[in-house]
DNA sequence: TCTGGGGTCCTAGGACCC
DNA sequence: TCTGGGGTCCTAGGACCC
């Protein structure tokens, strides 16, 4: 017997959670986007894309492109809060689950489904209950596992309810571009073009070896998902792996003050990050990108697991010190990892 | 048009050890 | 004198996603 998994995505997220803070914004094109020079839009709502605003647009040009679009601001806070809301949301359903990101979730709903006529009947019922407790419309895509629930939920937005068969493979994915397959960015769909593999169609019955060079030991999974075959497990509880705080600057700078006071800064953010999140870093990152835009890291391991801003701060100037002092920076970034999780340090002292 | 910010995973290459 | 081969760990960079 098969799985049933649920891929949930909520329509426009941060879009969508800026008219819940202001109801006045419902049908107005709204941006949401820091109002700073230089600033790219982070999320549009669907009437903004109507006008071809799209995310990671700079606001300039998205103003070209829809003068009277409402640039809203970002509010994290409330993003966050939301999102929590979503996540127990989903949780009511099934306890398999798997969250994606902020706004999207996997659920293995195979159990839940039982106690329902049909399929379909649950996801109305999630969908509803979204609607009703937090006001949110989502896209549900089900389909027997990870890959295709994914694909589904991405073929009918917003507010789509979309099945997607093993047996269907062939008529709904297999017509798409290369570029819509999840997985494939702009280099592999760009490398994948020039060797004439154009579908995810072209991907499903193509030999391996012609692909291998591109996605290295992925090359099975990747045909074998075009071919809508996919094994792989949700990932129920996941746990924090890094941190990171960065900011890109107004101009680029070589001025030893100004950059260290940024990474001060950046540090006490990721410091209070750590302390949310309960884990003390045994590793330090900074990055820095250039006035060409061309990135660099340097990592370190902490004397001991810290999560207080001077250690990080002292540690960042020494990687900045011995790799970048001469470099005109424009982007500055601090981050953490290795972590240990504070409750776990404090059950170990117990012991002794 | 001149390019945000926060993540995860994978890979290549070097160091080191036996 | 010349110099094997395998395993592991670490680091930096890159691809991808939202």
């Amino acid at each position: 017997m098969g799985k049933i998994i649920f891929h949930i995505d909520i329509n426009a997220f941060f879009a969508s959670a800026e008219t819940l803070r202001d109801p006045s914004l419902r049908n107005k094109p709204i941006a949401v986007c820091s109002n700073k020079r230089g600033s790219v839009v982070t999320t549009a709502n669907y009437i903004a894309r109507d006008y071809g605003v799209r995310s990671a647009m700079p606001l300039v040009e998205a103003l070209k492109l829809c003068p009277h679009l409402v640039v809203t601001g970002v509010h994290f806070d409330l993003y966050e809060k939301i999102s929590e809301q979503f996540v127990a949301l989903c949780k009511k359903y099934t306890d398999i689950v798997e969250v994606a990101s902020v706004d999207e979730c996997y659920l293995d709903v195979t159990e839940a489904i039982k106690a329902y006529k049909r399929p379909l009947d649950l996801a109305l019922t999630v969908r509803k209950d979204i609607k009703k407790t937090i006001g949110l419309d989502v896209s549900i895509g089900i389909a027997p596992n990870r890959f295709l629930a994914k694909m589904a939920s991405d073929l009918k937005k917003p507010n789509g309810m979309t099945v997607l068969r093993q047996k269907e493979v062939q008529s709904k994915l297999w017509p798409l571009p290369i570029e819509r397959m999840h997985g494939v960015g702009t280099k592999s769909a760009e490398y994948l073009k020039n060797i004439n593999i154009l579908t995810i169609g072209d991907l499903a019955t193509c030999d391996s070896n012609r692909i291998v060079a591109i996605f290295k030991k992925s090359t099975d999974a990747m045909i074998k998902r075009a071919n809508g075959e996919d094994d792989s497990e949700l990932e129920v509880d996941q746990i924090v792996k890094s941190l990171s705080q960065s900011t890109t600057l107004m101009n680029a700078t070589s001025d030893y003050e100004e950059i260290s006071f940024v990474l001060e800064k950046l540090c006490k953010e990721l410091q209070q990050r750590c302390l949310d999140e309960g884990v003390l870093a045994q590793q330090v990152t900074i990055t820095v990108k250039n006035d060409d835009f061309q990135s660099y890291t340097r990592t370190m391991k902490l004397p001991n697991p810290s999560n207080m801003h001077q250690e990080f701060f002292e540690n960042a100037m020494l990687l900045f010190d011995a790799n970048f002092s001469e470099m005109n920076v424009k982007l500055l970034g601090v981050g953490c990892s290795q972590f240990i999780f504070r409750d776990i340090i404090s059950e170990q002292m117990k012991l002794f």
